[in-house]
DNA sequence: TGACAGGTGAGAATGGTTCGCATTTACATG
DNA sequence: CATGTAAATGCGAACCATTCTCACCTGTCA
């Protein structure tokens, strides 16, 4: 058990959850990926290595880990929602409308901005997410 | 007959659709809402101007209308998809987690800085969209 | 270690959205 | 203005991501 296994164990915990098999694979899943998985995506994975996990588990236990921050939820359109470890920097996503990739891109100013557009309405940010559909643009 | 109304008629002539009752009928509530309703509320209204609508006709006219550019569907988490007219200045969304109330956000500034950061990525934008969740400040 | 609240597996249920097909309609053409 | 035809519609069934139910397990705390 390495330093970042504990330190998901620690979360859980901390978050009131109970420190299962099932939530560490997950949470390991989700911790390797270089991509954004979707809960079908994380559920193979996840089984690759664990063999007991249930589909069922694998969305309750996404929730469960959505509920006490340490992942998110990425919603798009028209297809299954895709998740991340809760990235230490805030970051809106792309999408290659031609490719179907996700590409992460920093927005701090922007995020900055739009907190202030949303502060002169008298409201405070609880969560903020950008989608962009791009397409690459043709070498010129 | 009116003029918005020959001229929607002609924006779906444009767009290669044939003008039908349905399409007339989904296009005007959508016209007349001060609200984005979902593709049941556009149901629930267009039927009580039309009758003869039914629930799959009002998805598929508005998967056109937006196909034609004529309207804009919003995807909310976990709540089924709202749509609106198509907006002539370009703005996002901010949803009052507390009331549900959904607050049109204008955001040409925010919007001309996430081109550039985009275009330095080589990509066009195609289509984007902020989704903001926000709580009201406590007057201080 | 024992009790038990909370977690899990399997499959059924749910709910928004889409599809299939027989019928109707818009509209180009004569 | 009548007509052929491709496109649109209504209805209900199908779809698919997600959630629920319930009987059975398992962390956790004493």
């Amino acid at each position: 058990m390495n330093a970042e296994t504990t330190e998901f164990a620690d979360a859980l915990r901390a978050a009131g959850l109970r420190v299962t098999q099932q939530r560490m694979s997950v949470l390991s899943i989700l911790m390797e990926a270089q991509d954004h998985p979707n809960a079908d995506e994380v559920f193979t994975r996840a089984k690759e290595i664990d063999g007991s996990v249930s589909f069922a588990t694998v969305y309750r236990t996404l929730a469960a880990l959505e509920e006490a921050g340490l992942i998110r939820r990425l919603s798009f359109e028209n297809e299954p929602a895709r998740f991340e470890i809760m990235p230490v920097s805030e970051h809106d996503h792309m999408v290659d409308i031609d490719t179907g990739e996700v590409i992460e891109i920093d927005s701090a100013e922007i995020n900055r901005l739009r907190q202030e557009l949303v502060a002169r309405l008298g409201y405070e940010i609880v969560h903020q997410h950008t989608l962009i559909r791009a397409r690459k643009k043709p070498v010129s």
